[in-house]
DNA sequence: ATTTATAATGAAAGTGTTTTCATTATAGGG
DNA sequence: CCCTATAATGAAAACACTTTCATTATAAAT
């Protein structure tokens, strides 16, 4: 490899199109104030010496960096990672680049990562972590920081945010399978739950309460193996219900469960996914659960936080609607 | 919110300490050459002040951004997730942030990409993407990018690689197949599919043509839904046969089809999964598939670029081996 | 106490841009 | 053809650090 390039900077192309620093840097920034000539002259001598502005330099400049932080517990969920597919494409299409600070559910990690989006001068930040609490969101705000916040209800300058809707529609579809059906309602709880999920359990818990209906909350693992280990425990005694729960496989452990215990699905175990992805439909029976456009989400994110950044953004809260899919996994 | 904090500089901490920038750097960078004394005062004021380095100007002044470009097709793909996981985990562990580079699949934007990542002063990218070919590659080690590229054969200075065995390990899964199975083999050809994949297609073909056996090739898409929709098609007329597909959800699609037509999976019909996915146990019945680590190797392939930032990496290559899990997809 | 070696500090240049402000060139109007 | 208004250009400061090199302070050795 002999064309190996040292990086050639504005300096040097300024002195071989003999013109001043100023001019490049006009050129390159598509200012106006340049004759047509000069223009052609310097854009020749920088597709010819290879010139690429250095984001760094630029960044220190303008007090700009074109970069976002995307603050999330970790990249390894499906419904994250939908959400992640919807912001590089929005980011893209406006020229930023993502960079990523992952929590790992531990709030030690979350303080750091706190530092770390303020020192890495990002031009805002999306936050769709748990482990950030109101503390830590008002500390980024304080460093000027703009902010979309999805599922966290704080407030303040440049700061918008998204809820999705589903403490409401699981009461709606409580409520509607109280008319109709008549099994006994479980909630799958996570030992190490997030706001949301909490917010979800209080409004099944309410919706219980409010009908005089008897319930039962089951604590369970964040993981497939040792859900579906559970359940073939708990199968052997309880032999019929409703389970709620958080995410795909949790759910597809808890049918499978069912089904190696000699249940029938929906016929005697019911089950529903709260974060539907796209695997519902690829277990069988397929997962009934509350549909909500998370490549979307992550793309609204995106874009609300562009408008933070020029102060044109109207609405600073955003209420993603979730819609309940029936699918084989219920009855209704 | 009346605590906005200006950021504040360097030269702040100097004055409020009574000393010089470069001592104030000298203790920021846990420089020896500092008193105790002075260390301890110049801390105080630090802490005092709220005093954050900007990693941008701290980038900008010794050319190293502590940032690592991740290239990939998508953050969409479950497989990929599980190597963004490893890497985040890893990164973390040794001061990186890592941002993202999408190439969406389409040429156009990998040459984005390419520009992206070279104005982006990362210290060094890893590589995941069938977009990026050799011309891509070579352009960004001639930019003297220390990369890590996974299943591609590219060879360089400060170019280190990471590659899957799955050639070598479908021939043996074939040829065993042939001791013992019957049904011919189908190989899922994806319409837009990449040079990792055409090899494992080659390898599939080789190995039928060797043994003198026939073979079938289908091109779908790489969509559940579609494949779904054309492999209920496919059965009507095909009632048995050995099916491999590349991704977990391609697999789903054909038992799920098979199912659905009436088919027997794996007595009618057998399936593989190449790459698996934690989805593999959660789909029934549970697919056979290639097991390989992509977390550990998300996880290894930042401490190899770590290692090529300071030389001290010996194994410029390293190849991962998969193995072969026997689930209920298939009867061996 | 004096010299010498060494450790601690500071001044200033360097990193690659943008941007303000002053200056020079150009075009239009008389 | 000259004057003026305006457009194009350049010089230099600013962005927030690191680092080299020279200088000063400190400790050890005589």
């Amino acid at each position: 490899m002999n064309n190996m390039k040292d990086r050639v900077t504005i300096y040097e192309v300024a002195v071989a199109s003999g013109v001043s620093l100023a001019t490049v840097s006009r050129v390159i920034n598509n200012n106006s104030n340049v004759t047509e000539k000069t223009r052609k002259k310097v854009e020749e001598t920088i597709a010819r010496l290879g010139y690429k502005p250095s984001r760094l330099a630029q960044a220190l400049a303008t007090n700009k960096t074109t970069n976002i932080g995307i603050v999330i517990p970790s990249a390894n969920y499906v419904y994250i990672a939908n959400m992640l597919n919807g912001m590089t494409d929005e980011a893209k299409l406006r020229g930023y680049q993502l960079t990523l600070f992952v929590t790992n559910k531990s709030k030690e990690d979350a303080l750091q990562v706190v530092e770390k989006v303020i020192t890495s001068h990002v031009d805002g930040a999306i936050i769709f972590d748990d482990e950030l609490d109101h503390e830590d969101i008002n500390k980024l705000a304080s460093y000027k920081i703009p902010l979309v916040v999805i599922n966290n209800s704080v407030k303040g300058e440049r700061l918008a945010s998204i809820n999705f809707d589903y403490e409401k529609k699981i009461k709606e579809v409580i409520q509607q399978y109280f008319k109709k059906g008549s099994k006994k309602m479980y909630f799958l709880h996570l030992h190490h739950s997030g706001r949301l999920l909490e917010r979800i359990e209080k409004s099944f818990i309410d919706a219980h309460i409010k009908a005089g209906k008897n319930y039962g909350v089951f604590s369970i693992e964040d993981s497939y193996r040792q859900t579906y280990a559970d359940f073939m425990e708990i199968f052997k005694s309880t032999k019929s219900g409703y389970f709620l729960a958080y995410r795909d496989s949790l759910a597809a452990a808890v049918i499978n469960a069912a089904i190696d215990s000699g249940l029938r699905v929906p016929q005697d175990v019911e089950v529903l996914s709260i974060i539907g992805t796209k695997y519902v439909s690829i277990i069988r029976p397929q997962l009934s659960s509350l549909h909500l456009d998370l490549k979307e989400v992550g793309s609204k994110a995106v874009t609300m936080l562009s408008g933070l950044f020029t102060d044109e953004q109207k609405e600073k809260n955003l209420e993603f609607e979730s819609t309940f899919v029936k699918r084989a996994s219920t009855l209704f």
